[in-house]
DNA sequence: CTGAAAGCGCTTACAG
DNA sequence: CTGAAAGCGCTTACAG
């Protein structure tokens, strides 16, 4: 075998050997194959197309196809590293949709990472092999900027831009009154909130804002957000048992983090501290205890962005701009609880 | 703008725009792209090529450049649902290493879910557009089969197969030897084993080999192995305290949930019993209290088993068939402690 | 050193 | 109803 003979092509059937077989052409077989109902092929014929393709198992080539064609059927899906491949936690269900939706209408997700080596994927990104691409949270502004300049169809998933592109977002604001409301129906007066120092995501600002405010319609005092190591924070709630009878995290890695640390304190969730936060992905279910969460949509994020997505590939130029904001909802587990009169003044 | 025209295709500079701006033809500006070392091309023309080429922006088709070459760049990685859309814990490194390795030789990932509807993939890996596939444990037999039977490179990852076919494994044996000893070094006699019902991979045996190995080696009695319900489990040990003074799981999610499990029946870890697993992923560092796990070796994984792949794809029919086999590493955390003379007596 | 031409494997007006 | 031919955008012997 050549070098220059890839394994993968070796002796493979073309259209031309299914034609020759048939003794028609080869535009009659593509009609065939293509199932193009214009042109009106006696039955017979069709039948012999079918059957002479099968039997030599022949495949249509995807690269010949999707460059006559123009299109590709492939969809980029663009994510930033430091981000893990897949990012974790709610992508996991997101991604499982969206690849749902799309394979079911005959479309492939490619996955494209967005390194530091940006000639690297800004020639991905133009080199036709996309119909359209989902732009994933964490992406560069650089690359919802060129997207936005080019005629690439493409939709922001979780991500805001300045740039006006059809996006899916949530409705962090209402997620995070949701879950306060909560603490403060508990009885909770003194509600912090940990954010996250390392998250510039638009979420961030928004489930701040809906905390702030369901802590102001209830008339109570909004405190100055946590940030550091759990464990400094930790020990802080030790040292201060009046500070606080519940915390709000702003994502539930950094939540799972922190049980862990009050666990090191000796403080328990949730009678010494009640622990709230956002995403219900795992393992908020598997904690000890388990984790109050606010859910994103996931399923529908998948779905919704896609559908946009698809939207704008098959009728270009039709579909506006627009940015779809969905919501939250909150799932009541074991680690929010009522306050307690005294706090945790038993240990301390 | 005409639905036949996909967006993405609007006003596309190809290599004739850049040719006719140059007055050369288009095989020569081809071979100035391609750096074709053998065509001495004077360095003015080269320049120029170059410089136009940039001016107008131009982006080589990867569909027309893929089809020509017959080479795609293009590696398809196959996974099975229902594992989530990127399989969790330990895939997570594993695929970051083989996209940072497969990119930096201008190789691209394309992830193919492998469906019940057979007739879909088996279009995908046989239309061309992979130069190669890496098939994720989890992938059912027909994949196997049909890739054993096809010229296409692959590589199994963390898969053992009955077909010859090339792939990385993990010395599973040897790892469940390595935590079984160190249970028995911390003075263990009972331990049981805990496996996971819905596993068929090739691990479930060696791991259970390697405990089975490890005990006999040191005189000890093999328990019959745990099954069914964390909760269950749990409870089971809360009502005979004798049973066993350690558990080893199959796995980080069942032992999280386990954990979990014996904090419902307020038995602690590692005082009442101490629990071990193997995978050394997310969140065994984080739980309550952080898991001893056995770490499989997944930057190594995928760093070989994408080395393997390209070796193949680049020299078709050279390299032969073989297995690798990693091995595994203990990571000793507070889950593991010496064992207790008298099991939880103070308790039960 | 450069280019005309064939080829990669398809699809699609268009003409018969 | 069927097929010759042009076209998708490249690469690569081959000839000049």
């Amino acid at each position: 075998m050549s070098s220059s003979t890839p394994a993968s092509a070796v002796s493979r059937v073309t259209i031309n050997d299914v034609a020759r077989q048939c003794g028609l052409s080869i535009a009659t077989v593509s009609k065939v194959l293509n199932r193009r109902s214009q042109a009106r092929i006696p039955a017979p014929t069709q039948e012999r197309v079918l059957e002479v393709a099968k039997e030599l198992g022949y495949r249509p080539s995807y690269l010949a196809r999707a460059l006559a064609n123009q299109r590709s059927h492939t969809i980029g899906v663009l994510y930033a590293p430091p981000m893990a491949l897949i990012p974790r936690g709610i992508y996991e269900s997101l991604m499982d949709e969206l690849d749902r939706v799309l394979s079911a209408r005959g479309y492939q997700l490619m996955f494209v990472r967005l390194t530091d080596h940006v000639e690297q994927w800004r020639q991905i990104l133009q080199d036709q092999r996309f119909d359209g691409c989902l732009v994933l949270s964490g992406a560069p502004p650089a690359v919802v900027e060129m997207l936005a300049g080019s005629a690439m169809p493409c939709v922001l998933v979780n991500l805001k831009s300045e740039t006006p592109l059809p996006s899916v977002q949530t409705d962090d604001f209402d997620g995070a009154v949701q879950v306060t409301r909560h603490l403060i129906e508990l009885g909770h007066q003194k509600i912090g909130y940990y954010a996250d120092v390392n998250e510039p995501h638009y979420s961030a600002e928004r489930r701040h804002a809906g905390y702030c405010h369901a802590m102001a319609e209830a008339g109570l005092t909004t405190m100055e957000p946590f940030g550091g190591e759990t464990a400094a924070l930790a020990e802080r709630l030790k040292r201060e048992p009046g500070l606080v009878s519940a915390v709000i995290a702003y994502q539930h890695r950094i939540a799972v983090c922190l049980l862990q640390s009050l666990w090191r304190q000796g403080l328990s969730v949730p009678g010494d501290v009640s622990v709230a936060t956002f995403n219900n992905a795992y393992p908020v279910e598997q904690t000890i205890p388990p984790l109050t969460a606010v859910a994103l949509p996931t399923v529908e994020m998948g779905r919704r962005a896609a559908e946009m997505l698809l939207d704008r590939v098959e009728r270009p130029g039709e579909a506006p701009v627009e940015g779809v904001v969905l919501k939250e909802r909150l799932v009541v587990r074991e680690s929010t609880g009522p306050v307690r009169v005294s706090p945790h003044s038993r240990r301390s």
